[in-house]
RNA sequence: GAUUCCGUAGCUCAGUCGGUAGAGCAAUACACUUUUAAUGUAUGGGCCCUGGGUUCGAGUCCCAGCGGGAUCACCA
């Protein structure tokens, strides 16, 4: 029976090589070397510095003693000497040891043994040594001692790379979605993404800090799941014995804090919505909401413009931005076209002065399925949704809204039966709602109210009342103007991902079987 | 939720008309002290997603299930 078969029945659910680096574990113990030591290894450099720093015989001096920890990612063994790349939190770089360096008296059994035989791809190690250019110019570090530092009893999908070709790259988005971990070790550029997403949070804050707006937390759990029409996660409190809902919104909230005084309030807020997932949706996803006391819709589209372009240029440097086929421009301003206008160009209906009957014949003439659960406002919405949404590719705001599809914002000032509303189209998707916020407390009934028969006539997204939220607007707030920003969806445009999921480090994946 | 495509070694992928399971990388062993997708020689490694069915015989054909992608529906 071969030396493989008897491993196999010893461990049948580890694979050949995950059976050999467990031996290799009881060798290094064996040997006195601890596999997952305590202490701290101490690095004074890291990959990318040394490769952006290190001038040759220029400035040699001052890397004659580095030392850097990270994975190693590949061995080229030539024998009594072996090339490797060490990756670190800041990128790779090339290592080279050699025998009579690490092994300068007769035992060689550290080079030979432990090296060559305990260590693998995978592993996490430190090294201390030398700064050099090798023959074929590449900035290396000459091994002078190595500590092991993690063993990894995994073998690591291996991904090679030539003049900036890569080859076997993990492209299974199973893998990559549910090991994300392994994803971000083997296939470079995922990480850029996320530092970019880093980036551009940094950037908004950064934006808002300087205007003066206060971060704030408000509740996840929620009673009355508000500020939003979406279909809610429910859960359980024990103690209270009551139904909680994660929240679908956080605005209701942060309009509270305004009418305590906060005179401009932002949060990143996780939200939850119990609906389909796609391309473009995650159950969990992010909006940036902010609210912003004496303002209106206009003022907000301005700071929107400003706050894009600013954000743009510091994820990327410039305000281009390439999704797929199209280049978006972030530079301001940007195109501003009331929805009826949209669809009027897109459909060559005018549609403003029509009632709920006159729409829905309109409906039935572009073709659009028009529910007779839906009121004039979500039959509008659709219309813009299925014929002209997709055509805005570069930034547009669309203003304007119908007041029924927006039971929280403000009459429009000059044209009856709409509201100061605008939506921001990228790309042909929504990554922005806005308005100027309704804060007379008896009209913001009566919407509250129309949800609700709305929802007795079956819609099923309908608001919810939140007597709170009245009872605050009582007391006054001022005039307001609120924006949500989808995060994921902006992550999206100014990093050229096409799928949420690229941009999210654990998307949301049906649980594995572990049996 | 509906439709459709995919699931083969640790990874990337072949697998013809239904006839004993293949390659490269990775692994193991050997050679090689400045290589870089290192190279050369040899070896091992498979619940072909799972369960049924058809068949003398199924990775391959049929049905069901599981997981994933795409499109649609719902939504941001």
């Amino acid at each position: 029976m071969s030396p493989a078969k008897t491993r196999t029945m010893q461990a049948p659910s580890l694979s050949e090589q995950e059976v050999i680096r467990r031996e290799k574990l009881e060798s290094l113990k064996n040997a006195g070397i601890a596999p997952y030591p305590a202490a701290e290894f101490k690095v004074n450099q890291n990959a990318a510095a040394i490769k952006m720093g290190y001038k040759g015989d220029e400035n040699k001096s001052d890397y004659d003693k580095v030392s850097i920890a990270g994975r190693i990612m590949s061995i080229r063994d030539m024998g009594k000497a072996n090339f490797g790349v060490l990756q670190d939190a800041s990128g790779r770089i090339q290592f080279y040891i050699k025998q009579d360096d690490i092994c300068p008296q007769e035992d060689k059994s550290l080079y030979q043994q432990v090296w060559k035989k305990m260590i693998d791809i995978g592993d996490i190690i430190g090294i201390n040594g030398y700064v050099f250019t090798t023959k074929t110019g590449e900035t290396s570090i000459h091994v002078q001692s190595f500590t092991l530092l993690t063993k990894a009893l995994r073998p690591l999908p291996v991904v090679k790379e030539k003049e900036g070709e890569t080859f076997d790259e993990v492209t299974d988005v199973e893998f990559k979605y549910r090991q994300r971990y392994a994803d971000l070790i083997v296939n470079p550029g995922v990480k850029e993404v996320f530092l970019k997403r880093t980036k551009m949070n940094n950037a908004i804050r950064e934006f808002l800090n300087n205007h003066g707006a206060i971060e704030v937390d408000t509740p996840v759990l929620q009673s009355i799941p508000g500020g939003a029409a979406a279909r809610p996660f429910i859960t359980h409190h024990n103690a209270l014995d009551v139904p909680m809902y994660l929240r679908i919104a956080n605005e209701l909230y942060l309009k509270r804090l305004i009418v305590g005084g906060f005179d401009w309030v932002y949060e990143f807020s996780r939200n939850f919505r119990n609906e389909g997932m796609d391309r473009t949706h995650n159950p969990e996803f992010t909006i940036l909401e902010f609210y912003v006391a004496y303002k209106d819709y206009l003022w907000m589209m301005n700071t929107t413009e400003k706050l894009l372009e600013q954000t743009a240029m510091s994820v990327n440097g410039f305000t281009k931005s390439v999704v797929g086929n199209n280049t978006i421009d972030f530079k301001a301003p940007y195109q501003r076209v009331t929805i009826y206008d949209a669809i009027k160009e897109h459909t060559g209906i005018d549609i403003s002065g029509m009632d709920e009957e006159g729409i829905r014949n309109a409906c039935q003439q572009l073709g659009i399925h028009a529910d007779s659960k839906w009121g004039k406002g979500k039959l509008i919405d659709e219309i813009f949704g299925e014929k002209c949404e997709h055509h805005y590719i570069q930034p547009t705001f669309i203003i304007d809204y119908p007041e029924e599809m927006s039971p929280l914002t403000k009459k429009h000032r000059t044209s009856p039966g709409l509201v100061e509303r605008f939506e921001l189209i990228v790309n042909g998707k929504e990554i922005a709602n806005a308005y100027s916020e309704l804060n007379d407390p008896i009209d913001q009934r009566e919407r509250f109210e129309e949800q609700a028969r709305l929802m007795e006539r079956g819609d099923d997204e309908a608001m919810f009342i939140d007597y709170d939220f009245l009872r605050a607007l009582e007391y006054g707030m001022p005039p307001t103007s609120g924006i949500g920003f989808g995060i994921d969806r902006l992550c999206m445009l100014l990093t050229g991902q096409e799928s949420i999921q690229d941009v999210l480090l654990f998307p949301m994946m049906r649980p594995e079987k572990w049996d």
